[in-house]
DNA sequence: ACCTGAACACCGTTCAAGT
DNA sequence: ACCTGAACACCGTTCAAGT
């Protein structure tokens, strides 16, 4: 763990696996990575992730939208470093906590720095969710998950599925907060429910019993997790096999 | 369910969801709202859904991007419209399939429209992939699962889940098939595998077992879909109450 | 070594003007 | 009634030039 939340330190060691910052020279620099990093997550909280852009964020740190390209390869580079900044900030999940309230501890985290930092999650929307800040967690999670003998397959989809799910979800809070443009709940159920009762019965129904809303924003997040827990609790008796399927319960 | 790909009939119907076309005038247009939508489906499959922008569809048609206004409110507008387009070639759920070979049948159905329009998927990322097209699908859907016992709040959570995983699925598809410059899988997979072994053991011996990149696309489809389809089966012994938790298997 | 400014090739949307 | 053209306020990225 190592956070870029103190700007302005001595030394930090430069990460492996991103390329190295470009220069070491003699005249001290203005800018750098970190501080390109932060001034761009600044931005995405204040504006929104759709929001970001270089020109903008060059503005905020006063100067021209081409320097930024010293210390950063694209935006898309710039995208992934925000996503590495706040990643680092989940606290790895705790094996000893078994692997279902582990994982839904672990996935609260994520969604808390969603929280924390609104605007990001729309930037993991088409990207993998996935950075070197989360690689201590992923192993802890593989860790767990094989010693109890959950097949490989499976572990590999769940992170996919729930990274992919839980910020999903923080978008979808994100833009209710924001009152964005996109369509408001309420709104949606109102509009369900006038169709015609007759052609769809369930769907009128549904809309006007209000549990189209039922809830809080955790609650609902809660049933979202616990549906694909259940899902991944089955497979301990039933592993899949190619091509398989596996009647559970057909009505 | 009703077509838009014949272009050019006598009187279509006008929806009654969306703003109705805003003339019937006395001169002949050389503009459509099909025209459009129709335009903007060619262009995404040719150029992407990145690639989806008012003046290339107004290249396409050989007129001023300004034109489109006409016939369109904005872009998000356009956006809504192909995906309408593009649902009403879903085949709706077959009841008595049951439950869940229904629900499998009906996502495999959602992937190969996604497949059949190439660059469409990447569009409902941030967006409900819900469209009046789908109303007659989702009332089958609720009627099936009431009739099972399945609690509503899941039911409701269900559509917003899967519709989640396919599109993200479809998108993954989309950008490995144009060879984006995403990270490609084998690429990732020989990146984690290079990862220090003596602190990640889990994450370097998965990486290099080829089980990251294991399964057909069609075959990992499955598995996800299981994941949710199990998940929700439990749900049919175990219906969720506020705020509780369902211990299920604890290693 | 670091940053600027101009330039290139784009965006979505509006609006007065033409036919 | 329908479409155009210019304009406005933006984009990401490159690259020669300045200091």
């Amino acid at each position: 763990m190592f956070s870029m939340s103190q700007a302005g330190q001595p030394e930090p060691p430069p990460p492996p696996w991103r390329s190295a910052p470009l220069r070491r020279g003699i005249a001290r620099p203005q800018l750098s990575r970190e501080r390109v990093v932060q001034a761009a997550l600044q931005l995405i909280e204040a504006a929104g992730g759709e929001g970001l852009s270089m020109r903008r964020v060059a503005d905020r740190l006063g100067v021209s939208a081409s320097s930024l390209y010293g210390y950063v390869a694209s935006k898309e580079e710039l995208v992934q470093l925000v996503l590495d900044r706040i990643f680092d900030e989940v606290r790895p999940p705790r094996a000893e906590l078994g692997w279902q309230e582990g994982m839904r501890q672990y996935a609260r985290e994520v969604l808390q720095v969603y929280r924390r930092h609104r605007g990001v999650a729309a930037l993991t929307l088409g990207r993998v969710p996935f950075s070197p800040a989360m690689f201590a967690s992923v192993e802890t999670g593989l860790e767990v998950f094989r010693a109890i003998g959950m097949p490989d397959e499976v572990a590999v989809f769940v992170g996919d599925l729930a990274g992919l799910y839980i910020g999903a979800f923080a978008y979808e809070q994100d833009i209710a907060a924001t009152g964005g443009a996109q369509a408001d709940p309420a709104q949606v159920a109102a509009w369900l429910g006038s169709l015609p009762a007759d052609r769809f019965p369930n769907i009128v129904q549904l809309a006007r019993s209000g549990k189209l809303t039922a809830g809080s924003a955790d609650d609902r997040f809660e049933w979202g997790l616990d549906v694909i827990i259940r899902g991944l609790a089955s497979y301990l008796d039933h592993p899949p096999t190619r091509a398989a399927r596996w009647p559970v319960d057909d009505g």
